[in-house]
DNA sequence: CGAACGATTAGCT
DNA sequence: GCTAATCGTTCGA
């Protein structure tokens, strides 16, 4: 995908990125879930304005937002809208097809269904790090690879949020098994 | 400067 | 289902 693609408001970029391909050196899969947040969304970390933190979700789009979350995970989103209006979407799930040995390894865990279901899961499969913060996401390390869905998108409320939790920003490919959760 | 709180996960009941 | 782990970021005094 080109920057460009990228400039559709969070959640239609969130809804299309469905069935995507994402691979970080080699390693990856299909994308099976997501969430979008966006500027005006107090569910957002974009929400109080710029910070050091969240400088990378004002910049330009198509490029990745890392954050550390709860103090353990490493968790990728991707820039979204046009540049300053703090949009992105958070990567949360994947269906591991390529590197599954390097993903066991940095994982720990054998089961492929345990590799990429959850934000904090899939940035230690991916070995996404800090310093991929603000990259862009049409280079190297990166490769996102729009392609045919392979079934129905399903949307439902965002997780681990306490604000906003009407909003139902939060997209999955319907009957995945790698989904973090079901949905409703 | 102090305190509260996470866009989570793993492990135990 | 429930809770501890764990620490950087953010906000109020």
């Amino acid at each position: 995908m080109k920057p460009g693609d990228f400039l559709a408001p969070s959640q239609e970029v969130a809804c299309a990125l469905i069935g995507a391909m994402l691979v970080v050196d080699g390693v990856g899969g299909r994308i099976v879930e997501t969430e979008a947040y966006d500027r005006l969304d107090p569910a957002s970390h974009s929400f109080s304005g710029p910070t050091p933190r969240n400088q990378a979700m004002f910049g330009p789009p198509g490029r990745a937002y890392v954050y550390r979350s709860y103090g353990i995970h490493w968790c990728l989103n991707f820039v979204c809208g046009e540049e300053g209006h703090g949009a992105g979407v958070l990567i949360r799930a994947l269906e591991p097809l390529q590197g599954l040995d390097v993903m066991r390894e940095r994982r720990g865990v054998e089961d492929v269904r345990l590799l990429c279901s959850g934000p904090g899961r899939l940035g230690q499969a991916l070995g996404i790090t800090p310093d991929l913060n603000g990259k862009r996401l049409d280079r190297f390390p990166f490769q996102v690879v729009s392609t045919a869905r392979p079934g129905p998108v399903v949307k439902g409320p965002r997780i681990g949020i306490s604000k906003a939790k009407e909003v139902h920003w939060r997209f999955g490919l319907q009957g995945s098994a790698f989904l973090s959760r079901r949905f409703a």
